[in-house]
DNA sequence: TACTGTAAAGAACGAACGTTCTTTTGTCAA
DNA sequence: TTGACAAAAGAACGTTCGTTCTTTACAGTA
């Protein structure tokens, strides 16, 4: 998976001079009131949560957060966070010299293991696998599909046909000029469809749930 | 899968009887107006955006809005969307009669995949996985492994372990009272570190991302 | 036609808001 | 000890905000 979609500190190293250690601070301040709250409040209320007395100060800060890249604002004039802002280091305990260095799963409100599989929301549906006609992909049994509707596939996709009303979840083949399905386990059958073959949509990504 | 996070749309059955079909319309409107800009304007500017000229009959409207559960505020008194805000009914041409109904994979801003996944977003992380030493578990070489970082785990877990300074994912076991970490590739030999073992975290979930 | 309820408009007001400009405080260097 | 600068405070102002209360428009019903 050469994509892995690391967060991108650079930004914040390639900052304005201007920011500095304190605004720092000031961000840090803000990104808990956000976790909190969910909206960044007014200037008087920011004062208390800098922990300031100065409206024109905080304003100030925000201007520098934002050509730093943390907040924008909306035509309305109110501060929204950018994914930047959400983008927190990892805790120093996690690094250590030598190591490949994790990926913290969310950052704030924004996920991005759902950015990672999904490119077209409205078109990507969540799908749980039954059986195991597809183990010898490493495809289990209670894992979950995440398939992006479309009827037209590959061959060589893992895709969710339609077949005798129901939903199943095969690789898209071609035998003798006839499009077949074909399960990930020598215990299941190859299923040649008569007539035409209703494609669902294609395996785009999947993802397992292990027991606590 | 038994604890599939299926979206609850009774919730929204359930509501007041004034949350009637032209609130309706103004929710579908104030959930546009978000989408774009991420928060809730003015009532003034709401006005606009419901296409209506009265604020007080905004401020009606909000109030239902959030009798019904969709808004609510913060204490200082900003308006702000809850998870029910975002969950839209699934689109009718996906619901077919004798299938099992598919569930969007997203909410609007809210992906239900990390809630899947994660109870505690601060302890998770990801780990990309190399090489097939866990092939015949179903890990892949290429997944994202999803690890709560701690570092008790059960016999029978598979962990992250740290290994001669690498990360290493294997199953724990107990062999002669010693720890041990056992791959799921017989051409992998099983690790039994001298000394202290020691974990990272354990695996409570795992992606896979297919090539488009 | 009159009654009733809902949907919406409108006016009025004090409080809160964001902006701008000026002033103070503290720190470091020359 | 003076100068220079950054950090923060403070005042002042016109605008916008959310709230409350009153009024209008309209549809359905009796």
């Amino acid at each position: 998976m050469t994509d892995f979609p690391a967060p991108d500190f650079s930004t914040a190293d390639a900052s304005p001079p201007d920011f500095n250690a304190r605004d720092a601070e000031y961000l840090a301040k803000l990104q808990d009131y956000y976790a909190d709250w969910k909206s960044i409040p007014s200037y008087a209320k920011l004062c208390e949560v800098f922990g300031i007395a100065s409206k024109s100060w905080v304003k100030a800060i925000l201007t520098r957060l934002n050509t730093a890249g943390f907040i924008e604002r909306t035509p309305d004039g109110a501060w929204i966070p950018t994914r930047q802002f959400f983008a927190r280091p990892l805790a120093e305990s996690s690094v250590q010299a030598g190591m490949p260095m994790p990926v913290t799963a969310t950052q704030g409100d924004y996920f991005i293991i759902d950015e990672m599989l999904i490119d077209t929301p409205s078109k990507t549906t969540l799908i749980p696998v039954k059986g195991d006609s597809m183990i010898e992909a490493g495809i289990h049994d209670g894992d979950v599909a995440v398939v992006e509707k479309r009827n037209l596939a590959n061959v060589g996709d893992i895709v969710v046909a339609i077949v005798d009303n129901e939903f199943t979840l095969k690789t898209l083949d071609k035998e003798r000029g006839k499009y077949i399905l074909r399960p990930a386990n020598a215990a299941y059958a190859v299923i040649r469809p008569q007539g035409s073959l209703e494609i669902f949509g294609v395996l785009i990504g999947l993802i397992r749930k292990y027991r606590k």
